[in-house]
DNA sequence: TCTTATATGTGTTATATAGGAATTTAAATG
DNA sequence: CATTTAAATTCCTATATAACACATATAAGA
């Protein structure tokens, strides 16, 4: 029976860290059932209700799913509405359709850039991992995309590794390293030559530009990754509100 | 003392949905304060405890503000956290700011078109009012707008009313519409001859396009929006997650 | 062996009680 | 009248109890 030290804000709040923390330790791994209330309100020292309320804030944040009758789960990426979270591009009609075909263009190691550090929170002489591939949809190239990844988060990872075309599922059950949030900025460009000849456009098509870092649960950010896509036929979802 | 007549679903529930309709009808308005958990209990025939649930959940929405101490608020769009809500352009750097001056080009009406009665449901015959307008942020035209309204939703709403920056605070005072949820749809084009001279680029400049259908608190549509916007200097932020 | 009850574990809903914290209102005091 | 103090109001936190719903494992019966 452990007493929340911090003793800092209400119970609930200190009980929902003390989850968090173990969770972002890895001593609960994504996909694995929690203790049960009475349990967990044991181990803590506090009531059954105050650890529900914890555990449906953590809910509501995505950070766990709740099952009644089954159990509390740390929330993984394996689940189909946890993927389209982090993929916004729709077909008109509202079509819905994660990429299934993507072409590899090349994973390699270089030293962190100036940019790399800042997005990326690193240290000076930090290597990072880029990989660079093109996603199809509904048939056709329409995402070029270019993802840095600290070097050090992800050990020994080149192209023999040959990454799936859904990452943060990767990441998280090759590396342990699990995305929660992510922020994305969005922007209006010209193809280059480089887009032009991956997604089979003229140069000077517009394009739009996601530029987006990913963070894990206690909020380094883990993935910097810039996609460009043809929206010539595909929309970027916003909806904004509960 | 009203038992939920429908009966369908936790109480808790039906108790939120009975608080819905009234602000929705405008029993009670936006700003305006709710009745205390207590009186609302015993209005409703539950306890305290599960108007307690149904109020939080509202706050969870954003339908309702909650002060200890002070009350519980229907929630209205005066807030200057409100109206960022609704605002996804940022400076680089992450300077937020508001469009504080933008060019009326024209508030117009006009019968439905195939398009405005899909977007915001309306029956065949119609009318529309279009308003026409260039916002400017850091003292450069930047966003090439056009809004589209059912005209039966905003009576006599013609140029004279020179509508202001943030319309949906002119929407909810002036005409009892409260937005409260917004789909939007992005993708990347080309500047055409109009959007070239309001914005001040050559044609063929990339510029992203925002489709926005907004909607009323019971989700009926009430506005759709397109901007136009030149992201030189400026990007969209989409926050994905809690 | 297969199907059907039964029991058990878990989260969900609903209620009640009690004290704390923030705010506003009313009263007392100078 | 101005200021301070006290009381009332309102939401917030924490706990407890009980019945219910859902899922799964176990045992009983055909």
């Amino acid at each position: 029976m452990i007493r929340p030290a911090t003793g800092q804000g209400p119970l609930y709040r200190q009980t929902r860290d003390l989850i968090i923390r173990r969770i972002a330790d890895g001593a609960w791994e994504p996909g694995q059932r929690l203790p049960s209330e009475w349990d967990l309100a044991d181990e803590f020292g506090v009531s059954q209700g105050t650890v529900r309320k914890a555990l449906n804030d953590l809910a509501d944040e995505n950070m766990v799913v709740r099952h009644q009758g089954r159990g509390t789960f740390v929330a993984s990426h394996t689940s189909q509405r946890e993927l389209f979270h982090f993929f916004h591009l729709e077909a008109p009609g509202g079509v819905r359709q994660l990429p299934v075909t993507s072409r590899l263009i090349g994973v390699t190691s270089r030293r962190a850039s100036r940019n790399d550090m800042e997005r990326l929170n690193l240290s000076i002489n930090a290597y990072v991992v880029d990989i660079q591939r093109v996603r199809d949809l509904g048939g056709k190239p329409v995402i070029s995309e270019h993802i840095t990844l600290a070097a050090k988060l992800f050990p020994s990872l080149t192209q023999e590794d040959d990454p799936p075309n859904e990452l943060y599922q990767f990441y998280e059950q090759r590396f342990g390293m699990t995305v929660h949030r992510a922020v994305e900025h969005l922007r209006a460009i010209a193809a280059g030559a480089r887009e032009a000849e991956h997604l089979g456009v003229k140069q000077g098509t517009p394009l739009l530009e996601i530029d987006r870092v990913a963070e894990a649960v206690d909020g380094m950010p883990i993935e910097w990754r810039r996609s460009r896509c043809d929206t010539q036929n595909h929309r970027y979802l916003s909806e904004i509100l509960k």
